[in-house]
DNA sequence: CCAGCACATTGATGGTTGTCAATGTATGGT
DNA sequence: ACCATACATTGACAACCATCAATGTGCTGG
């Protein structure tokens, strides 16, 4: 398959390590149930909500969104503190920048 | 599970298909091979890219980038047209602009 | 110290995904 | 007609993923 030479690609294309790091965000964000999720998170701002407020309006078993909130806390997305016996999850400050710089050049 | 009434959750959070529409963007986005020819693609402009062209920077088997391509295809992302034997891809326009929305609320 | 609640972890299962070799299809030149 | 090239499809396989029931862990109040 010869090349067609259609147009100089040779502007800075994305590296492999960028592409694997903003790769993880996009995967985090795959997931319908992961989105809304996060998207309840996003919306209690800076408080952050707690995850027992999680469970019943996403429709899913406990250990489900505990596994979900795992897998967007290792992607850097969210964080949670403890407070007693309950987790707030709040979504960590300038965590899309590298996500939403890639959308929109 | 008793609710910790944290805030008020109740300010239209995001339904389940549009939840489900914004996924698939993001699954489209979450592998770095497919990411990296997404950006490839998108560079080339309007004019497009042909997909000879994408083969060896990638490092995967003509297969493979076939299949990716169609992935992005199916997802919106893309779009392809013929010009001889080749094909050209390029970016469907506005095909971000639902998911840029949401990542910059 | 014990009972109860919030949340995590484990184990299992059915489904999906990335990859390539082999093969198929379409197009164009000779 | 034939062959070479560009690209798609098939089939197979290992890895990964979403989900839940069962169980474990940590915290709090009594």
């Amino acid at each position: 398959m010869a090349s067609a030479k259609s147009i100089p690609l040779t502007k800075r294309p994305l590296t492999d390590s960028s592409a694997e790091e903003l790769a993880v965000g996009f995967a985090a964000l795959s997931d319908p149930v992961r989105l809304r999720l996060f998207d309840l998170v996003w919306r209690a701002g800076s408080n952050g909500v707690c995850s027992c407020d999680l469970v019943e309006p996403l429709e899913r078993s406990q250990p489900t969104i505990s596994h979900h909130l795992k897998v967007l806390r290792e992607a850097g997305l969210v964080e949670s503190r403890r407070e007693g016996t309950w987790l707030w999850y709040s979504v960590v400050p300038d965590a899309l920048t590298s996500a939403q710089a890639f959308l929109s050049r």
